[in-house]
DNA sequence: CGGAGTGATTTA
DNA sequence: TAAATCACTCCG
């Protein structure tokens, strides 16, 4: 007898917080759960990031996890590499179109995996992350019009999107030309409509986020 | 002005059929829709399940979109392989565990992918779905204690996995012995796990897919 | 219109 | 691929 409906305590939290796992009875994803947690005055949440907004700075929950309730200290370095990578991924998807065609190595891909930020874009302040560098220089990529270019090196000949240096144009070793993107005219296009809406969407989310789930 | 309350005709459904879609003014959906149907006797329908049940076999719904009142020739081949996948996925995660150690090719992975039911096992009346037959396979190979085995034929040789025919022990060109086993007795304690769960959850969904939605 | 329960989509 | 998040359906 699984009696996972009870709402439980949930020490990792605040006190009056509780946990709730409920299994998936039919459909697709039978026998799969669901974790929802509920404040103290009884609202409920069902994912991470909305318990994060609503939490504020009040509670860290780098090393909560989520689905068993209980901090996990070696959650927190995938974390603080977490939106890196995730904005990393805007950049390999823009990239990977943009050279479809130029046939980048399979090297590429492990590059770009193991890849760190260039040091003198890290730790620009506490207000300043990341994600929002990225997204600025995406959003200079998209914008830009001209030709993709920046200093050579011998492995940056071997591998295009290796990233070398940021002190000036972003990269190098190849140049995509207006030729090459007609060439690629329609797949392209398809790669600017997917930045445009992942910055549009980064916009909205950050703007959301200051207003939204703030009613405390 | 949006006057989103008139009863539209809808010439996916029988002649006769109307279509209503009513804005949400206010609360935490407002402007969110809710989509209604009414029949030429001027029933009101308010969901997918509801029109299904009241039409029977006279329309198939399989591919008709209930918010937009359009087919969807998409969503039909979802829908007929969902059930069937997902059974595939218990199959699947089963032969995967026991296998571990034999190193079955990768070729394994796309002939299962691409496999039918065999037709022996197929339409065996509309009241026993691949589903069920499938999960009364998996239950007996769950509680099988001996050695599995069968015919054999040059093709299960390269690849064990391959189902052949099920008018015999259900396949061949490997066995699993039980000193296999015990070289894999913690994973393959996960494997039973495992299936021990889904089988239950489908039990669960299979009981209450009798009970539910009949009330014609 | 709310919201629990599931499907669909995205992420890791 | 599986897990996590998000979106939607459907019935009260």
């Amino acid at each position: 007898m699984i009696m996972e409906r009870k709402r439980m305590d949930c020490p990792a939290l605040p006190p009056g917080w509780k946990k709730e796992e409920v299994i998936r009875k039919s459909g697709l994803s039978a026998g799969k759960s669901d974790v929802y947690y509920y404040s103290p005055t009884g609202k409920k949440f069902r994912s991470k990031p909305q318990l994060s907004r609503y939490l504020g700075n009040a509670v860290d929950l780098g090393c909560f996890d989520f689905r068993t309730g209980k901090m996990m200290p070696s959650k927190l370095q995938k974390n603080k590499q977490r939106l890196r990578n995730e904005n990393f991924n805007l950049f390999k998807l823009f990239w990977e179109k943009r050279l479809k065609g130029l046939r980048s190595s399979d090297v590429t891909e492990e590059v770009l995996r193991t890849m760190e930020l260039p040091k003198g874009l890290q730790s620009v302040g506490p207000a300043t992350t990341d994600e929002t560098l990225l997204s600025a220089i995406a959003s200079a990529l998209h914008m830009s019009s001209t030709p993709i270019t920046g200093q050579t090196s011998a492995a940056a000949e071997k591998n295009p999107a290796v990233w070398l240096n940021t002190s000036q144009p972003l990269c190098k070793a190849f140049v995509v030309t207006d030729e090459d993107i007609r060439e690629q005219e329609l797949k392209v296009h398809r790669a600017r409509k997917s930045l445009e809406e992942a910055l549009m969407v980064d916009g909205l989310a950050r703007a959301a986020e200051s207003t939204r789930d703030t009613d405390i």
